[in-house]
DNA sequence: CTGCAATTGATAATCATTGTCGATAAGACG
DNA sequence: CGTCTTATCGACAATGATTATCAATTGCAG
């Protein structure tokens, strides 16, 4: 209805939060502002933000809520469109798990309780072996 | 081992908040709060969150973290120990669910990747039958 | 009943995130 | 290629949720 969506501008913000994306880890928009700084961009905060969100709704990055209520934002692969992490929550390293069937054994209970348009999120964390072995859990 | 758990007082305000919780809704902490000022109650606003916060930890009261950031507080039965809900994107309504198995299947997919001390969260999230015959969706 | 430490409440402080706004530059057009 | 329009930028203020501070209270052990 509302739609003619613009594709954003590839300005070079863009193209190097982008880039800085690559590596495939966990990372809070601070955190990713952070390793661009470092790398000597002058980014701001602000343009970070704005991109990872558009990012994440046009689905190209992964965004979950931690405990702690910020928000972590991820690279995800090109075609796949819905999938679950296994994060560490001391390192925070990722790998991507599969939850065969988890979507239509959702979308079964929510038509069982008479609600619709059921979404879900799964997350699961754990302690990596080289943290447990470190000893930091 | 740091143990020796020193149980809070029961002051006039812990019992409020207990109280309150009684009706199992989902709600945040500000909002547990203006619902005690609305009846009458004095208790401060931080005391709320402390309160809150102690019964999370204490696995009195389920916390979940909401798309939005903000955490939702509501009364968890006495026996049980951890389950999960459905709850309505729009009204709030939860319905409590039962994984079966996924506690199980959980730690068996940390053990295959090696990592310990799994802990998870499943978030169904949904829009019950009176919103959208509202058409609030 | 007494006394002290746990708890409270008003408020300031923090933290992540979002809004503001003048300056800048992407990209359409000629 | 030069211009013009306007999306995007970046520094910083503002917001909203949560946490810390600290003097005043108040459970409750003795």
């Amino acid at each position: 209805m509302t739609s003619a969506a613009p594709r954003p501008r590839m300005t070079r913000q863009r193209r190097e939060i982008l880039d800085a994306l690559d590596l495939g880890e966990f990372r809070s928009a601070q955190a990713w502002h952070e390793r661009l700084r470092s790398e000597g961009s002058t980014t701001g905060l602000a343009t970070v933000y704005r991109a990872l969100q558009s990012l994440a709704e046009t689905g190209e990055v992964d965004a979950v809520v931690a405990e702690s209520g910020e928000t972590l934002y991820r690279r995800c692969e090109a075609g796949e469109e819905h999938h679950h992490h296994l994060r560490c929550r001391v390192c925070g390293k990722a790998v991507e798990i599969d939850v065969p069937d988890f979507e239509a054994y959702a979308a079964a209970i929510g038509r069982e309780h008479g609600y619709g348009d059921i979404r879900h999120t799964i997350e699961l964390t754990g302690v990596c072996p080289e943290c447990a072995a470190a000893g930091d859990a």
